[in-house]
RNA sequence: GCGCCCGUAGCUCAGCUGGAUAGAGCAACGGACUUCUAAUCCGUAGGUCCCGUGUUCGAAUCACGGCGGGCGUGCCA
C-alpha cells in the first residue's frame, strides 16, 4: 500500500533537504516531520523543520523556510510550499492528488491503511471478571477498551489473542461454597442463577465480617475445595458454568469474542514448583514466613517486595499472574502481552514485569491502566461493598432509551427492525461514550452522561453512515466504480482528505493505546461529511460531479464502518 | 513517608512524541426543513489551561518546587 500524504510528503522534503547547499551542515540523522495542519487555512500539512533547523544552522528561520519551499518540488502532490508564521513551510494538496487518492481507496478493502511492519503474536488480557460476581460499570472500561485494541491490532495484521483471565479461584469461594450449603434458595437458582449466586454471596460476606465463627467455616469450606474435595470441587464447576453462561449472554450484547477463558484455576498446577524455581534461581527468598522477591536495584521498589507466597503456604494472585505469564510465552507464543487493567495496579505490574526480567522473559509487556469510576460522591466505585450499578442493567437501559427515540422519530418502522436499530445504537453510545475519552480520565458514573444520545455520541455518527446508505437505497443500486473523479467544492475535498487520512490514524492508536484518538478522527469525519451533505447535492448532480460526490459516499460509508467497527461497534442501515 | 495518576469554558471532556488566535459536546440565545433521514446544519456567547520558577525562537504539553483531589504501598484480587 502506498505510503500516506504524512509520509510522502514527509519523503519528498527530505530529498529537498539533501539537496540544499546546507545539506552537509544538518544534524546527523535529522529527519523533517510533517504533520496535519491545525488549521486549515494554512493547508493541508505543515512542517516546522526550518524553526528546528535554525538554530543549528545559525539562520533565520524563515529565510530557511524559503530556501526549502524553492527548491521544494511537490510534482502531482503539493502545490509550491508557503512559508508562515515564525517560519512555518504548509503544504497544500492538489485536487489530481486527493482524486488519485481516492481512486485507490476505492479500490481497497482495508482503505489504504497499511499492515504494521512487524507481525506480532500478542495476547491481551482484559474483562476478567469475576466467577459469582456481577459484572458491574466498573468492569466496562476494561472490557470495552480491550476489546476495541484487540480489533485495532487485527486489523493491523498482527495475532491477537483475547484471553478472560477471570477470577475463578480465591478467598471468595469459601463464602460461596458455605452460602450454596446453607442458605441457597433452588428455585431462584433455577430462574436467575447469577442473580442467586450474587445474593448469596452478598449475604454471606456480610454476615463474616461480624460473625468470627462463620469466617472460620467459610474458611474451612475454601481449604477443603483447595485439598480437592469432591463435593466442593462439583459445587465450584456448577457456579463457574452457570457464571460463564451469565457472562456469555452480556458479551453477545456487546458483541464481543474472547479466543481463551484461561481463569486463575487454570494455572493451580503451576503455582508450587514455579515458587520452588524461583528460590533456586535464587530470585525469590523468604521473608517473615513468606516468599518473596526484592527488588534492591530499583530505587522505587527498593522498599516495596512482591509476595509470591503466604506464610500459611498460599499463594497469591502475583504467583498466578506469573504462571500466566509462562503459559503466554512458552505456550501461546505471545511476544507481546498487553494487560488492560485498572489504573491502581501500577505496582502490582511493576513487580510482575521486573520478575518476568530476572527470569529473562523478554517479552513485549504492556500495562495499559485506565481511569475509575467514581460514584455520586467521587468514591471509587468498589465490588465488595455498596452496590454499584450492574452493567446489565446499564446496556438495558441504554437500548430501552435508544428504542423510545426510533419510536418517536420512525413509529412506522416495523417493530422487529425498531428493536434491532435500538440496541446497536444503545451498545454503541455506551462504548463509545467509554472510548471517546482518554482511558487515564476519572469519570463520574451519571446515567445521562453515559447514555447520552445527542452530540458527539454514537448516534451522530452512525447517522452519518445512515445517511450514505440513504443515497444508495434512493438511487436504487450500489456504488460502481470507474467514473471520473473532479473535486472542486471546498466541502468535497475536505471530506477526500479526511477520508484519506484514516490510514494516518487508525496506526497511531497503538502509539500509545489510545482508542479516542480513533473515535475523534470518526466524529471529524462524520461532521465534515454532514457538512459535506448540506452543501452538496448528490443524487441532483450529473456526470463527474454525481460520480465523485457518489464516490465521496461511498467511501465515507465504508470508513464510518470499518472505523466504528473497530471500536467495536456496528452501524446500521436506517435509524 | 514514598510511589503512581489527575487538575483546561457553568457542566462533561479533547488537545500523544513542544508549534501559529487553546478546541468539541451539553446547557443558553438566534437562524435554516416544498430538498438524498433535521438523531442534521449555520451563527452568538462563554477561558488566570491549579499556582510559581526554569529550559526554548516558541510551553496546556518538558523539568523542578508548591497547592488541591484520587489511588497504591509485606501475607485480598
Amino acid at each position: 500500500m502506498p505510503n500516506t500524504f504524512a509520509e510522502q510528503i514527509s519523503t519528498k522534503l527530505n530529498e529537498t533537504l539533501l539537496s540544499l547547499p546546507f545539506a552537509s551542515d544538518l544534524p546527523e540523522g535529522f529527519v523533517a516531520q510533517v504533520d496535519q495542519a491545525q488549521n486549515r487555512q494554512f493547508g493541508d500539512y505543515q512542517s516546522n523543520a526550518a524553526m528546528i533547523l535554525a538554530k543549528q544552522l545559525k539562520k533565520n528561520p524563515r529565510e530557511i523556510a524559503s530556501t526549502i519551499a524553492d527548491a521544494f518540488d511537490g510534482g502531482a502532490l503539493t502545490d509550491k510550499p508557503e512559508i508562515a508564521g515564525p517560519g512555518f513551510i504548509n503544504f497544500r494538496l492538489k485536487p489530481e492528488a486527493l482524486s488519485t487518492r481516492l481512486d485507490l481507496l476505492i479500490e481497497d478493502e482495508k482503505l489504504a491503511v497499511s499492515a504494521a511492519g512487524e507481525k506480532k503474536t500478542i495476547v491481551a488480557d482484559f474483562s476478567a471478571p469475576n466467577v459469582a460476581k456481577p459484572m458491574h460499570v466498573g468492569h466496562i472500561r476494561s472490557t470495552i477498551i480491550g476489546d476495541s485494541l484487540c480489533r485495532i491490532a487485527r486489523f493491523l495484521g498482527h495475532d491477537v489473542i483475547a484471553d478472560n483471565h477471570i477470577g475463578d479461584w480465591g478467598t471468595q469461594f469459601g463464602m460461596i461454597l458455605w452460602g450454596w450449603k446453607n442458605v441457597l434458595n433452588e428455585e431462584a437458582l433455577e430462574e436467575d442463577p447469577i442473580g442467586e449466586l450474587v445474593r448469596v454471596y452478598k449475604l454471606v460476606n456480610g454476615r463474616q465480617k461480624e460473625e468470627e465463627g462463620l469466617r472460620d467455616e467459610c474458611k474451612q469450606e475454601l481449604v477443603k475445595l483447595q485439598a480437592g474435595d469432591e463435593e466442593n470441587l462439583a459445587i465450584w464447576k456448577k457456579c463457574i458454568e452457570l457464571s460463564k453462561q451469565g457472562l456469555q449472554k452480556i458479551y453477545g450484547l456487546l458483541d464481543i469474542e474472547f479466543d481463551y477463558w484461561l481463569g486463575e484455576s487454570f494455572y493451580n498446577d503451576a503455582l508450587a514448583p514455579l515458587v520452588e524455581e524461583l528460590m533456586k534461581e535464587g530470585i525469590a527468598e523468604e521473608s517473615d514466613g513468606a516468599i518473596c522477591v526484592f527488588f534492591p536495584e530499583n530505587e522505587k521498589m527498593a522498599d516495596k517486595p512482591a509476595l509470591i507466597r503466604k506464610s500459611d503456604g498460599g499463594f497469591l494472585y502475583a504467583t498466578s499472574d506469573l504462571a500466566t505469564i509462562d503459559y503466554r510465552i512458552n505456550e501461546l507464543k505471545a511476544d507481546a502481552i498487553w494487560y488492560v487493567v485498572g489504573a491502581p495496579q501500577q505496582l502490582h505490574f511493576d513487580q510482575i514485569f521486573a520478575i518476568a526480567g530476572k527470569r529473562g522473559q523478554n517479552a513485549n509487556f504492556e500495562f495499559i491502566p485506565f481511569g475509575s469510576i467514581l460514584d455520586k460522591n467521587g468514591k471509587m466505585l468498589k465490588t465488595r461493598d455498596g452496590d454499584p450499578v450492574q452493567l446489565a442493567d446499564v446496556l438495558n437501559e441504554s437500548i430501552e432509551r435508544a428504542y423510545k427515540v426510533v419510536d418517536e422519530k420512525n413509529p412506522d418502522f416495523p417493530e422487529e427492525e425498531k428493536k434491532q436499530i435500538a440496541e446497536v445504537i444503545g451498545i454503541g453510545a455506551v462504548k463509545y461514550a467509554e472510548l471517546s475519552q482518554f482511558r487515564m480520565t476519572d469519570y463520574k458514573f451519571d446515567w445521562d452522561t453515559m447514555l447520552a444520545l445527542k452530540g458527539n455520541t454514537a448516534p451522530y455518527l452512525i447517522n452519518a453512515y445512515v445517511r450514505t446508505r440513504a443515497i444508495f437505497r434512493k438511487m436504487g443500486d450500489d456504488f460502481q466504480p470507474g467514473g471520473n473523479l473532479v473535486l472542486t467544492e471546498d466541502a468535497e475535498k475536505d471530506l477526500a482528505l479526511k477520508l484519506a487520512q484514516f490510514a494516518e490514524t487508525v496506526p497511531a492508536v497503538l502509539n500509545d493505546f489510545r482508542p479516542n484518538t480513533l473515535a475523534a478522527y470518526l466524529y471529524e469525519l462524520a461532521t465534515t461529511y454532514h457538512r459535506f451533505w448540506e452543501a452538496c447535492p448528490v443524487l441532483r448532480a450529473e456526470g463527474d460531479v454525481r460520480y465523485t460526490r457518489l464516490a465521496l459516499c461511498e467511501l465515507t460509508g465504508r470508513v464510518l464502518r470499518c472505523g466504528l467497527g473497530l471500536l467495536g461497534i456496528r452501524t446500521t442501515e436506517k435509524m
